[in-house]
DNA sequence: TTATGATTCAAACAAACGTTTGATTGCGGG
DNA sequence: CCCGCAATCAAACGTTTGTTTGAATCATAA
């Protein structure tokens, strides 16, 4: 046997992820994805039903693991009496930078899921949403009742541009380019270091 | 006459940065592009040589005078002997929000810049360094001016956040959605509003 | 072993894409 | 008037796309 160890379903998943993430999901074809995962080109309308439907479980796979990850951080953080506003902060941010050092394409899924945002098309929106909504929310009580001093507005705009630094920071757009000595790991690491130095004083803004 | 008084390059110019900014540089097609601006498909190729060259028009445009209100803001605030970060700051956020405010899809415009920067080819990437790199070393020479605490790697790091943040804003990617009763000018004037407070914060953070 | 249902495969499908062609139109200067 | 060039147009080009087809192969249970 010359193909991986895992079923024909998981090797599409894993070269679509990959490659959705190197070029996109438009530029990305079916043709190299079921090349990549030495499968037949069929194979994906076969198992999938559809390209987008693969893009789907794409994104499934890898947001449910988020969700309940963060929840999980989130809940040790909260039924402690004096928890502080880097705690709560990292209970968001953690998770999402463990993702992206996930091996296997972990950080190709969150250029990904950067690009699902970019990509302004509602029936992906609506996806996200219903996968990543709820979650959101429940920090933002969190939140609320740790910077009492916010209206629910003024909350939710600075949430929001945590959010989307951290969209920005995890997806690698930024000019920050790694240093030759650091590891990706590393780097990564600093990154979310410096998010929630700089997300903290922000939110604690007057 | 039933199209408009503007020239078919004029015309094409302006049907791409919304067609492109709504779907996508990949899915929005030069036959929708060029039906919408009520011209022949092959005017395309015949102004613009090709798809490529039609998308980097379409930055340049703009980004033109983006970069040169941003630098004229810039000069207008370190020639005075005692410019706060505030005012820094807002010579680098508001261009963008007036350009994201300017009639003629200037909102259709920031999506577009936002989703090139998820766009991960290298061709478009090094095209907006060219003609976006060098305004942002010259703030990074002013904040550190202002941040002589920061070393120049913590400044790079938290200015990227910036970046981040402000790129994702005027994207329109957030969870905030316009409230019914305020007008889109004042909903981009209170994100500049919070944006600036927040990264005011951000940066101050020890 | 044989029969059955799930999977894989090569091949072809129609549709959409960016681009090119060659004829046609419109217009300003000689 | 008419020449010449720039602009526009309908039509077609060759690729590539996601999807479908029907036969071949595999695995499993009777």
């Amino acid at each position: 046997m010359i193909t991986s160890q895992f079923s024909t379903k998981q090797r599409i998943l894993g070269a679509a992820e990959t490659l959705f993430a190197q070029h996109g999901f438009e530029k990305a074809s079916l043709r190299q994805v079921t090349a990549a995962a030495h499968v037949n080109l069929a194979a994906v309308n076969y198992h999938f039903g559809s390209k987008e439907n693969l893009i789907e479980e794409v994104f499934r796979r890898r947001l449910d693991r988020l969700n309940t990850h963060r929840q999980d951080a989130l809940r040790k953080v909260e039924h402690q009496p004096d928890s502080t506003l880097d705690q709560v902060l990292e209970a968001f941010i953690k998770p999402a930078i463990d993702l992206s050092l996930d091996q296997n394409g972990g950080g190709a899924f969150m250029r990904m899921l950067a690009r699902a945002y970019a990509e302004h098309d509602q029936p992906l929106r609506k996806f996200l949403s219903d996968n990543y909504g709820h979650v959101l929310r429940e920090f933002a009580v969190v939140f609320h009742r740790l910077l009492p001093h916010l209206s629910k507005e003024e909350l939710y705009w600075r949430l929001d541009i945590v959010a989307g630094a951290l969209t920005y920071a995890m997806a690698d757009f930024g000019l920050i380019k790694r240093r030759p000595g650091t590891t990706e790991r590393n780097h990564r690491k600093q990154a979310a270091e410096h998010l929630i130095r700089f997300a903290s004083a922000g939110l604690s803004a007057p």
